[in-house]
DNA sequence: AGCTGCATTTTTGCATACAAAAAATAAATG
DNA sequence: CATTTATTTTTTGTATGCAAAAATGCAGCT
């Protein structure tokens, strides 16, 4: 009876189509550059082109494809200056994030928070990465979810989806690991302090090393084919 | 010849679609909470519903409309606290936009900045209202393109977009309206001197004073029904 | 062999057709 | 008369069909 009203109804195929594609760009399961072939993703995920082809439009307003007229949807591939772009942007979002959940974190947020970053340190001793990936991302989310703005919240998720698919591939070595770790401890103690501006920069220079991280993997995997030339 | 080359070829419908549909939402031509009604807008955009649906999920992706599962979409209306919130992310892109900005505005595109801003102490002195929120607005897009990061300015014009809506009825009453003008008299300063800081601070400063118009105006509308209760 | 021009196939883009859900209207019941 | 229930109509969601553009393959030529 009341079941009947409180069901949830399915989301609609266009919806589910966006989310399976969304993940798998994500995920680089389709990987940068690549056709995003409609007959092939019909069969693939059981559709017909009308929701396919609305799934794909959704996610070209959301950066992660791109549309070349009369020639459908690719996937996006960001360039090393589009990265740059890309985290300038994540950092600033980042730090306002951070300004606001000092400003407004509550205590059981707190607390979760510090749990998290225990878990993290766990993960970080026992060499554990993807853990440590996990958590890290789970305490990052957890601080954008305190500043309580859904739109940065929204406007956050959608621009670090285009620089997922890289960092899925990222290790960064052992000092630059410790020295994460080590900003991870200055935004507990600046949550802790509610210190608004102490939190935005920590969280501004943390994601500018990990921009670093990432070009300097980006500019690596770009020479390696170069060095077959030179050889 | 080479006219056939260089010729761009006409958007996709789908495209040109989106576009229409959303300067109608931005103009408030459709209504916030009004319902795209697919039958009616193909016949005034003659186009058929598939490409209107396309259109309507990149809309939907940018937050312009919203989806109703088997009921269609609706313009988005804002509630005050989603103002807030929207405004509160504005005010955070605008001050990274400043913050680049003076860092890596050249002398071209600063000569350009001061005329616009004459342009706009001209309007303001004949209380050309029109011909001075161009101005403003113009000033701002010059800013933002001078921080030369199209991921900003992409970001900036999806989430300003939700916005000029309710700007576009928003008038101000005279000493707030002089007081917009003395902080963009700070703007060229702090641009002048390349000062990044200063100029994040009077973009922010000027983002939250407009959003307390916008609040009041919006909080006035309001008010107004209840007044013929109370009568 | 490599390139060019043409025919074929594939793929995309748009329109239409059909099915299911929601809304509107009419009828029936208390 | 109000309320509910049945029926019709409208609207949305998905699938399919058709035309134009792009990609592919092939024959002919230099």
């Amino acid at each position: 009876m009341t079941a009947d009203i409180l069901s949830i109804p399915p989301a609609a195929l266009h919806a589910q189509v966006a989310n399976r594609l969304r993940q798998m760009l994500v995920e680089n399961r389709i990987v940068p550059g690549a056709k995003l072939n409609e007959r092939e993703l019909c069969v693939l995920l059981q559709v017909s082109r009308t929701p396919l082809r609305e799934a794909i439009k959704m996610l070209a307003a959301e950066g992660l494809v791109e549309l070349l007229p009369n020639r459908g949807a690719i996937a996006v591939e960001l360039s090393v200056v589009d990265v740059q772009n890309t985290f300038e942007v994540m950092a600033g979002l980042e730090g306002l994030s951070g300004e606001l959940a000092a400003a407004r974190v509550d205590n059981a947020e707190l607390q979760e928070i510090k749990a998290l970053h225990f878990e993290m340190l766990a993960a970080y001793t026992r060499n554990d990465l993807p853990a440590y990936y996990r958590l890290n991302a789970a305490i990052h989310t957890a601080i954008n979810l305190a500043a309580k703005n859904p739109v940065l919240t929204t406007t956050y998720r959608q621009v670090n989806a285009r620089l997922q698919a890289l960092r899925f591939r990222s290790n960064q070595d052992a000092q630059k690991w410790k020295a994460a770790v080590a900003e991870h401890e200055q935004m507990i103690t600046a949550l802790e302090n509610r210190d608004a501006q102490a939190l935005r920069q920590v969280l501004v220079a943390h994601l500018n090393n990990k921009r670093d991280v990432v070009l300097a993997q980006l500019r690596g995997s770009e020479v390696a084919p170069a060095q077959m030339a030179g050889a």
